[in-house]
DNA sequence: ATGAAAGCGCTAACAG
DNA sequence: CTGTTAGCGCTTTCAT
């Protein structure tokens, strides 16, 4: 071993990682204090406290996975169910839940299952055979009743991501659709536009109506310079591209429009293109998620950014905590925790054309 | 616990799942023996080795993963390094290294990184400083000078994913693209295409050359009949859209495209209703890779399907075992695994006009 | 060819 | 509030 030597002290020098042991030498106290801190169990005193994360962070250390998955007795495993949300999304959801499962020790168990009734409630089924005592779900099937019903049936705790509104028999891990879409629409209108079309998403996921919502209350409070217009869509490429077609052959079209995902935003621009319309010189468009296909298309999408990574992360963990603490005080009731979106600003937007 | 009992005997009735204990006491033996049996280690009687894998079947037992690392010592931490491979792509990829890493009881460590040298060679100090006594290169990272530079240094065993052709420097897990671009080439003059249009990949990456050599050597032997029309790309959706517009303007347009991946072929999709073509009934359209985008856009793409999740998990056994090997027989050599395509036929393809 | 002992790193239970 | 004692399920020596 040559080379760049020095500093070897904040870094754990491969083979010889560090471990709880070293810490608790250092910090002068027993392994199980360390422990305590670690997993921010109560009963410490805040000086103890102190220095053993002062310990902690002066070595660098990481508790191991795997010793403390195998000494919490198989400390939870969590299942996940996905068919396609929307594509691009499950890699970063994945990459979320995985770091999320590292850090507390859970096993990750993976179903996929296609979007109907039968085939959720076969992977639940599997997922529950396999061992899960918690399931998270991504859109669309946090709101399946099939999905939920039968994990009710198997006491699984259970918690919905990205779905909308928040449900008294899970827990929940979603943006504000209703804010982030009203903020979508504050920008189209700073940019001057008064005309703006929106595509609905699928009418049986809540964030579709959420982000309804959040466009119509924003338009509404620019009456009456500002005029909607409203077509159905199903958060699919083809059904934004019809619905951009009725919207762009209407005898006023509109110089924006906001599809309620980027897939449907996709489609307008393809309509768009059809019709010789530039974007966004002619046509503004925007769409919601930041999925991977709005950096695929040309332009690239306006959209709205959910830390897909975050929420998965704090789904896990959820489950996690919720695994563990059975016994203690009940952690039964369900939480909705709350995270932040963004405004992505590409190029798919502009300002109103002026031959107004 | 109510409800469905029976047949209590193949499943593992949570709580208690069943350990190598279990086993060994059903067979006769002791734990040892079924540890060797599990990892296929050498020095057992054959009778024995059957005795054991019955228990283990009648059983229904599987290695405790948490366990296993732990007793191996940290038994390999394997990292993954990721741009946004054609986005969906990750996903999947995703699912197989981490069934991959479950099985064989090893860490995954995943860092993102942007497509440049700089970055690559960051993300590469990271995964290494983290540990990873192994990396996996997904595209277009495989063929990165910068990364592989920089883990030779590290000493670390390196697999590179669907890098298109063997390199000595490296394990490799692919598809024979030339192959699988020959198979489409010969779907498509099956159905009677004869003026065929052809956009190629990134020049940098091995994978483009051997589609286009497939799709080249497929011609040829039809030719006089069969005419290629080659446009340069770069496998994004704007280059594909770009070249299709360059290949329907010529004087005799070709009446299918074949896009050396369905990020291009999108394009190539927008670039036909700009027209004013249908699709497939005056265009057939056709792809590679099916990543999410195939089947997002309409109408689907007919595609060439990579067992992605397969091969990752293909990645990270070998070097799982490379890793575990280490001291023995070194198996230094790298290995140049071999894996199935598929073509995938939907919609986007049809039979050549007839106004010939 | 097989088995016995010891311990990987961590955390439940109990002590103190 | 903190430390001690065990032991999670498996694999590594080293015997046999």
């Amino acid at each position: 071993m040559k080379g760049r030597a020095g500093l070897a002290d904040s870094r754990k020098d491969r083979k010889g990682a560090v471990t709880i042991h070293d810490v608790a030498r250092r910090a002068g106290v027993s392994p199980m204090t360390v422990s305590r801190v670690m997993n921010e169990a109560p009963g410490v005193k805040d000086a103890t406290r102190k220095t053993v994360q002062d310990a902690v962070e002066a070595l660098g250390y990481a508790p191991n996975a795997a010793a403390r998955s195998l000494a919490r007795q198989g400390g939870g495993r969590i299942g996940l169910l996905y068919s396609n949300p929307s594509a691009g999304y499950l890699s970063e959801f994945l990459v979320g839940a995985l770091d999320g499962a590292q850090k507390t020790g859970a096993l990750l168990l993976i179903e996929k299952c296609d979007p109907n009734p039968e085939s959720e409630r076969a992977a639940v089924g599997r997922l529950i055979a396999g061992g899960a005592s918690g399931v998270i779900l991504p859109p669309p099937h946090g709101e399946s009743y099939a999905a939920l019903s039968e994990l009710k049936d198997g006491e699984v705790a259970v918690v919905a991501v990205a779905a909308g509104r928040f449900r008294s028999d899970a827990s929940a891990v979603r943006i504000d659709d209703f804010a982030a879409a009203a903020e979508m629409t504050r920008h189209l209108l700073e940019l001057g536009h008064r005309r703006i079309g929106f595509i609905k998403g699928a009418s049986n996921q809540t964030a579709s109506a959420e982000r309804l919502l959040g466009f119509e209350t924003e338009m509404r409070a620019a009456e009456p310079a500002a005029i909607a217009l409203i077509e159905a869509g199903e958060f699919t490429y083809r059904s934004g591209l019809e619905a951009a077609e009725r919207l762009l052959s209407a005898r006023r079209p509109p110089t924006a429009i906001f599809a309620s995902n980027d897939d449907m935003a996709a489609g307008v621009l393809t309509a768009a293109h059809r019709k010789g319309l530039d974007v966004p010189g002619a046509l503004t468009v925007v769409g919601f998620d930041d999925t991977s296909i709005a950096t695929a298309v040309w332009p690239e999408l306006t959209t709205v950014r959910q830390p897909v990574a975050e929420m998965a992360e704090a789904a896990v963990r959820i489950l996690s905590d919720d695994i563990r603490g059975r016994g203690q005080a009940r952690s039964d009731a369900p939480v909705d925790r709350l995270v932040t979106h963004t405004l992505v600003v590409r190029d798919s937007c502009g300002p109103a054309p002026t031959a107004d």
